[in-house]
RNA sequence: CGGGGAGUGGCUCAGCCUGGUAGAGCACCUGGUUCGGGACCAGGGGGUCGGAGGUUCGAAUCCUCUCUCCCCGACCA
């Protein structure tokens, strides 16, 4: 499944990448040649005219894709491997992983989905069986032809998507009605070898979630593929702050070997589009291919009906690009592990005991709230020099402690999101923390979607697609015949794509921007990560 | 795959043209003074220069081949 659709004008499948497991381990492996200058572009610019620490990071007016690289070594989210096109996740970006997996978990589990487990390799042969899968997913595919010593009688393929092994599993697990609704997904890595790669949106391995439904009717299966977009969203919007735009993808740019796709789009700070989820109604086409049927109530036979829906640690990136600022990422404190971090202040060792004495209770009254908090009491670095550390980190909210404030019985409480500092009292400290951390997520979501409207505009003119577009780039609502041959003289033209056909919108009679045929409704037209 | 850039301690980079066997800043370690927006002093550890081959008395430096990464393009999860 396409967590971004547009397969559909791919390469032969003699394009596949080979890869080989028979590699003598004498001989042949580079092991001195690790250095390489990945991160070398991270830390290029200066324009701070003290020398600094740490990284320097790119503003992103300056060259946004810069901006990007530098934030994600800045927050220590990622580090490139040795492989080309791989990345490691590190604990930093790790940790918002497993906050996104947790959130997202049980919102499948409340919808009636089980975890469940798949294999990494699935026997070549599988692929070939769904005719637009295999066209659509053979030039991104890494085979494996070699292992144990010897060649494989049949190549395997690194799971690109599991539909094939899933369904050739299916089809022993169903045989009547009552096995329906099958409600599967399952947390796991995919590799698609990708032409050009950036930092979590596309890597060649990724991880992700794929949920794998068969239902008997095709409207069953409809209102599973709309409801799991509806969780989409809801992630987006309650978690992540991300206003999203829900709707259908045109034909070219489906998931190959589905009915239909739905995703979610949403804004990045440079206006150009992401898409943040999708959910795929796949109809009978893999039942078909895998031959998985069931028996009716009535006693006839018939092929069950499919979605699958995946949203992976692209994720990261949508929240990087929808919040980070030149400072560094900033993380939704849903997200955050850490929500909170206390840098306490003091000169002497007397004045530390007093600070210390305060930041115990009330870190101790924060935790007990369900608070994530962290005291940053290193004595190696100054107060400025934490602050700094943890802004560039995305922590959404900074507790300052010293002297002074202990005099008052307050802390200063300094906001990553607008940049505010506050003081509050000491007492009730948990829930003016909640409340702000509350002020914040909202805040993140309210700052994301006013910037998104600002940066959308219906368009009727096509002549100033492009003007707009290297401009201020952004979502053009403009009409649409629904022909390929419009999209696709749009995408050669302008490198804008059509992001998705919203589902929320009032029909409006007009003419394709492209052509001048009627058209009902408008879609979105914007270019693309 | 095409164009451009780059591989030298953990990071950023100098040295390479005019071969003589490696240097700075940051980071790290120790001690001390500091600490309310990226502190300072002193001392210290760490690299054989992406890899292979060649030229040479001698190669980070010259030559050949090769691998890798970054940016742009093509392409696109």
């Amino acid at each position: 499944m396409a967590v971004e659709a547009g397969f559909c004008d791919k390469n032969s499948y003699h394009a596949r990448i080979v890869i080989s497991l028979a590699i003598p381990l004498q001989q042949g492996i580079d092991r001195g040649g690790g250095r390489r200058a990945q991160s070398g572009r991270a830390f290029g610019s200066c324009y701070d005219p003290k020398p600094m620490a740490e990284a320097k990071i790119t503003k992103r007016t300056e060259d946004y894709s810069k901006w990007y690289t530098d934030v994600i070594a800045a927050a220590e989210l990622a580090d490139y491997a040795p492989v080309k096109g791989c990345m490691i996740i590190r604990p930093n970006g790790y940790a918002i992983w497993e906050k996104m997996q947790a959130a997202l978990d049980k919102m499948f589990k409340d919808t009636g989905h089980q975890n469940a487990y798949f294999p990494l390799f699935i026997p070549e042969s599988f692929l070939h069986k769904e005719a637009q899968h295999v066209e659509g997913f053979a030039p991104e595919v890494a085979v494996v032809t070699h292992a144990g010593g010897g060649k494989l009688e049949e190549p395997l393929v690194v799971r690109p998507t599991s539909e094939t092994i899933i369904w050739n599993t299916y089809k022993n697990w169903i045989q009547s009605y009552r096995d329906l609704p099958l409600l599967i997904n399952q947390w796991c890595n995919v590799v698609r070898w990708e032409m050009r790669t950036r930092l979590f949106l596309r890597t060649t391995e990724f991880l992700w979630q794929e949920g794998h439904t068969a239902h008997a009717t095709y409207e069953d299966a409809e209102e599973e593929t709309l409801r799991m977009l509806g969780v989409y969203r809801t992630f987006a919007e309650d978690f992540m702050a991300l206003p999203v735009i829900e709707g259908r993808k045109s034909e070219r740019e489906k998931f190959a070997g589905a009915d239909h796709t739905y995703s979610i789009e949403a804004m990045m700070g440079d206006g150009k589009a992401l898409q943040a989820g999708t959910s795929h109604h796949l109809s009978q086409n893999f039942a078909k291919a895998f031959d998985v049927t069931f028996q009716t109530a009535q006693g006839t036979r018939e092929h069950v009906y499919a979605t699958s829906w995946g949203l992976s640690t692209r994720m990261i990136g949508a929240l990087i690009m929808a919040h980070g600022d030149d400072n560094g990422i900033v993380i939704p404190p849903k997200l955050a592990t850490i929500q909170v971090v206390v840098v306490p202040i003091f000169r002497k060792p007397d004045e530390k005991e007093k600070v210390m004495a305060a930041v115990d209770a009330f870190t101790g009254a924060l935790k007990a709230a369900g608070i994530g908090i962290k005291v940053d009491d290193r004595d190696q670095h100054s107060p400025g020099y934490k602050y700094n550390e943890w802004e560039r980190r995305g922590i959404p909210l900074r507790i300052e402690v010293g002297p002074r404030d202990l005099d008052k019985n307050q802390v200063m409480l300094a906001r990553r999101d607008n940049g505010q500092k506050t003081p509050a009292s000491q007492n009730d400290l948990p829930r003016t923390v909640c409340e702000t951390l509350d002020a914040i997520q909202s805040g993140l979501f309210e700052k994301a979607l006013a910037h998104r409207e600002k940066l959308s505009r219906p368009v009727d003119d096509y002549s100033k697609f492009n003007e707009i577009l290297d401009s201020e780039s952004g979502f053009l609502w403009s009409h649409w015949c629904g022909s390929g041959d419009c999209e696709e003289k749009v995408k050669n033209e302008t490198k804008a794509t059509i992001r998705c056909i919203p589902m929320k919108q009032e029909k409006e009679a007009g003419t394709c921007v492209v052509c001048a045929a009627p058209s009902e409704a408008r879609v979105i037209f914007a270019r693309a990560y």
